[in-house]
DNA sequence: GGGAGTACATACCGTTGGTACGTACTCACA
DNA sequence: TGTGAGTACGTACCAACGGTATGTACTCCC
């Protein structure tokens, strides 16, 4: 079985920026990198289920031989490209996170960065819509707990501990759930709207009436019942 | 290509319920039924991609001819199971919605009963987890606003309606999509809790922290600028 | 410079969703 | 009462896809 010929310029090309590195390991990094490329874009487009190992490795030009030699599957492959969006995400959400003083008004902030990642199709299809099912519940809620769910459990605990409820981890984070379940269904409601701007004006508003009351009942010295053991 | 027989007794005994058909019928939906049933037992227990058409025929003891007769194909069948799965959990809801008279209190009891909806099993996997990767986006969101999103809608105008808010009917929608995501991704933490009790009173105590907000809001006079056209 | 390990390519397999086609049965209508 | 049309399946088969087994060229280190 002889050995198809491989362009290799392009690779190449790509690969030279990681100087410490044997050719070897740069050819091999560039082509792990195509597959991901590749993936992504089919992943996003066409979905999980509708895109062929086949059609991917085409698209990066190598076969399948390759592709099982750098992932398990193709659900180790559809994870890298899950991890590279959510990290992407986080980027931005962070990004977005360094402006304000007020931990209120950071939060708002942050909100706005959170619903605009939504609203991106490939984080929607790859993160949002296939990600629970590719990925099975556990691994999932795994990716997204170090990822963008940790900056919104940051957010929320950086506004109500500046307020004068006491909460314990365990609020925190129920209070954390809440609004990023909240978020992430307004987002993508959002996609979906006839006029996006305006739609996402109005999540902002209730959003920030929503948080008012939370503000307003700690400035009353309102203090909830926490259910503990 | 001879016929292989097939056992008849527990067929009609299930069919002969719904008198007014002819015994054909009687047969034909009774065989729908059962693979219905079969399939939201695979479903529910496996997931969508990893249950085999041949082990849903094999457990309904029919064949491949017998589906395709019903169903245009395995989406076609899960969508029978999703529709089924998500009436009955708007069953429990509305049952549960029938009892106060304050409409804040209402909507904590339709959100107890959302929660207990949101932590069943079935529900999890088929609606949640594989509902919007299987059915598409569009599917799902058509599926989810005539059902358990359409009483989620009724709730928040409900306790809307009651306060000094004057909220047109696009915020309306978007408050209900605030509270649907976030009593969603509340519920679904829920089962992987430690402490399902204990997750759950923590939750209640988040979502009424919230509505009293809103609620004092309300009683101070409060009025959101609610963005238009 | 040669042996070991890497980075693939090629060929093949089992399973699965879906289709084509055949047949037994029922029922309206003559 | 029988007969033709339509229903409700059963059977056999196919194409596509995920995955595997195996072979080979190339690199790198001793």
């Amino acid at each position: 079985m002889p050995r198809a010929p491989r362009p290799t310029e392009k690779l190449l090309e790509v690969a030279r920026s990681g100087s410490k590195m044997g050719r070897r390991q740069q050819f091999s990094t560039a082509t792990k990198r195509a597959l991901v490329d590749v993936a992504e874009e089919h992943f996003a487009g066409q979905g999980y289920a509708a895109t062929s190992l086949d059609s991917i490795v085409a698209g990066a030009q190598v076969t399948k031989g390759a592709l099982y030699h750098h992932f398990h599957g193709k659900q180790a492959l559809f994870e890298a490209v899950f991890e590279r969006v959510e990290q992407e995400a986080c980027g931005r959400i962070t990004e977005a996170l360094r402006t304000r003083e007020d931990p209120w008004d950071a939060a708002m902030d942050g909100l706005r960065a959170f619903l605009t990642v939504v609203q991106d199709p490939t984080y929607q299809r790859v993160v949002i819509q296939d990600g629970p099912a590719v990925l099975g519940y556990e691994r999932f809620r795994e990716q997204e707990r170090r990822s963008t769910f940790a900056l919104m459990q940051d957010i929320v605990r950086a506004t109500l501990d500046s307020s004068t409820y006491d909460l314990d981890g365990a609020m925190v984070e129920t209070f954390s759930r809440i609004f990023y379940g909240a978020l992430s269904a307004a987002g993508e409601s959002v996609t979906s709207a006839d006029d996006p701007v305006l739609a996402v004006a109005r999540i902002e508003v209730a959003v920030g009436l929503i948080l008012d009351g939370l503000r307003v009942l700690s400035d009353q010295g309102v203090t909830p019942r926490v259910p503990s053991t």
